[in-house]
DNA sequence: TTAGGGTTAG
């Protein structure tokens, strides 16, 4: 038997000869099992190369080789280079056309590139090349094309290969093939097929349960999600993370907490991504309390703020949204690393609170790194110029966002804009602007026009804003109540009457206000207007009472036009002593210690009576009170809001 | 080769 040194003989071997060296059987073993060795160093070389150039340079070492043609060590630098977003033209596609025989995992490689990166149609035509070459696929490459056919939004591409899972030696019963006609099918917004391929699924694993949870998840059904994932026998930390998700991202924070707890007490360990899912939840409750928590659970499973960048930036929207922009702040300086999403989540947040000039300035600072602002980004500015009645200033950001950042105006943009000039009282100028928007105005700019008009008492112009959002959205009961409000402002009862009956006609009911504030221990208590559930009912009375008493010796007057309905001026004193902030304002002052900050959540906008309410409470009583509406926070400190009176 | 994620205006 002829001994040689594995290294010279793949050196001295003819670069063409790879294919028939693969082939031929007379090649010793020890040769064999050496070149083996060969590949598989080559190929963990290239699993941990994270630069184009990295990839290049192991490029070059299979070169010197000789292992050019090596389908299995291409195959692996095909899926690196496309790991690593390097576009499919030139450089890959040049590998893939240099082999002369290249394998079915080297063609499936290059079919997952285009699959990834688009054009997606390309994957499909590779597949047809392969097959006109008579080389049967492998899994895989279903999985790849089926990835294509999600990206292309194509259900009836999808159709067509999964016809062919069927058709071609029997894939369709493979469980990755599987699980990814489910997710292709969901993707193209098909739930029930998927549905249908999971019921006809001979194995399941706990990704094609997932894949399904997810669905039902995101089309807002979560009592179906929950369903399955009750039925799922061995649920795994992206199981349990769907669930979490999923009621965060469907508005049920309490729901999404509960999941937390169970998935915390059956012992399953936590990840960014499930942190991220639970800092939602807690952004939507609001409450301080729950803030912290979650803060120390994320330092505790080792997603700390400052090292994970998706934890911090989902932190600093949290704490802005829970009424604390220092604290959201503090995670903000404290980043090692800082993306776009930190950027905007800490400008919007400075917006939300009314602190333009942080806003700007935060900005301005992003600009000289090399983080470019994104949409959302623009959002923030334009929103804080608009709170802060910077028109100028935001007029130039919307000019230049294009043709500086490459960023193009849209219909939220517009929303933006409209809120600027509409807020500013320059209303004809809004409307205009809508007139001449280059796409269709959404329910957003008309929204934003409905707002400016109760702001500054235009029932004309409400007019026209309402008729759009009335089409647009015809089941969105605030732009009824918006409308009728900005009527009964302006003493214009008939028409008040008119929108509460097309009101009764639609069918559509007012949510009663309600709000929440902090009391003793972190404990939330819940008043809804006109509400004397409370255990306190008669101390909360008397407190508020006492409180519009000493404001009143000061000069404040019961702003009776809060109200909208067409009844005596005392009915409508009434009225507006039970709303619920001032309630939850009245417990807060009652229950906590002075010094403390109160703060209170409302489900509907703050009216302009119980605003200044809180301006004079926050001076006479020396408290920091901060609210949070559906709108924005106002931060009332010795009798000013940080909003100016201008919300 | 297959499943879960962060910022959005009225």
């Amino acid at each position: 038997m002829v001994k040689f040194c594995t290294k010279t003989c793949l050196f001295i071997l003819p670069k063409t000869s790879y294919h028939q060296l693969q082939t031929q059987s007379f090649i010793p073993f020890s040769v064999r099992q050496e070149q083996k060795i060969l590949e598989s160093r080559l190929v963990s070389v290239l699993h941990g190369c994270t630069h184009i150039n990295q990839v290049k340079q192991a490029h070059a070492h299979i070169f010197r080789k000789g292992l050019e043609h090596c389908c299995f060590v291409l195959a692996k630098l095909l899926r690196t280079l496309t790991k690593l977003d390097v576009p499919m033209d030139p450089y890959p596609r040049l590998v893939f056309q240099q082999v002369e025989y290249p394998n079915p995992f080297l063609w499936t490689a290059l079919i997952r590139g285009y699959a990834l990166q688009g054009p997606f149609m390309e994957s499909v035509l590779l597949y047809n090349s392969m097959r006109r070459q008579g080389i049967g696929p492998v899994s895989f490459t279903f999985t790849a094309l089926l990835k294509a056919c999600s990206a292309a939004l194509d259900v009836n591409l999808g159709r067509q290969v999964h016809t062919q899972t069927i058709l071609i030696g029997g894939f369709g019963s493979d469980l990755y093939v599987g699980n990814t006609l489910i997710d292709m099918y969901v993707k193209c917004g098909c739930l029930g097929c998927g549905h249908r391929v999971f019921d006809e699924m001979l194995d399941r694993d706990v990704i094609s349960w997932t894949s399904l949870i997810v669905a039902y998840a995101k089309v807002g059904n979560m009592e179906a999600a929950s369903e399955l994932f009750d039925g799922l026998p061995m649920k795994d930390m992206v199981a349990w993370t769907a669930m979490v998700t999923g009621y965060a991202q469907n508005a049920r924070p309490r729901e999404a907490l509960e999941v937390f707890e169970r998935m915390q007490a059956a012992g399953v360990k936590t990840d960014e991504v499930t942190l991220v899912g639970v800092i939602s939840a807690c952004a939507q409750l609001g409450a301080a309390k729950y803030a912290n928590w979650v803060r120390d659970v994320a330092e505790q499973s080792g997603f700390g703020p400052t090292s994970n960048v998706v934890v911090g930036s989902a932190l600093i929207d949290m704490y802005a949204k829970c009424g604390s922009v220092e604290d959201a702040y503090k995670v903000f300086e404290r980043m090692e690393e800082r993306n776009v999403y930190s950027y905007s989540s800490m400008i919007v947040g400075f917006a939300m609170h009314g602190l333009a000039g942080a806003a700007m300035e935060l900005f301005d600072e992003m600009l000289k790194t090399e983080t470019k602002p994104n949409r959302v980004t623009f959002i923030g500015v334009l929103t804080a110029c608009s709170h802060a009645g910077r028109v100028e200033q935001g007029q130039r950001l919307f000019a230049m966002m294009e043709e500086c950042h490459g960023v193009a105006p849209s219909e939220d943009h517009y929303a933006c804009m409209v809120d600027l000039l509409g807020r500013a009282g320059r209303l004809e100028e809004a409307l205009n602007l809508v007139k001449m928007m280059p796409m269709n105005p959404h329910g957003g700019v008309w929204g934003a026009l409905l707002g400016a008009c109760r702001i500054h008492g235009n029932p004309d112009m409400a007019q026209i804003a309402a008729s759009h959002l009335f089409e647009l959205e015809p089941n969105g009961i605030g732009n009824f109540i918006l409308l009728s409000n900005i009527y009964a402002s302006a003493g214009r009862w008939d028409d008040v009457s008119k929108v509460r009956k097309l009101m009764r006609v639609k069918g559509l009911k007012k949510n009663p206000g309600c709000s929440w504030v902090e009391g003793k221990k972190g404990i939330i208590h819940e008043f809804f207007a006109g509400d004397m559930s409370h255990p306190k009912s008669r101390e909360i009375k008397q407190a508020l009472e006492d409180l519009l008493d000493r404001l009143m010796y000061l000069g404040y007057q019961p702003n009776l036009s809060s109200v909208a309905y067409d009844i005596s001026d005392e009915e409508k004193k009434r009225l507006l002593m039970s709303h619920s902030e001032k309630l939850a304002l009245a417990f807060g002052l009652l229950t906590t210690n002075a010094g403390c900050t109160i703060r209170i959540v409302k489900n509907l906008r703050i009216c302009e009576d119980c605003h200044s309410v809180m301006c004079g409470a926050s001076q006479i009583t020396g408290r920091e009170i901060v609210v949070r509406d559906n709108m924005r926070f106002h931060h009332f400190r010795n009798g000013r809001c940080s909003c100016d009176n201008f919300w």
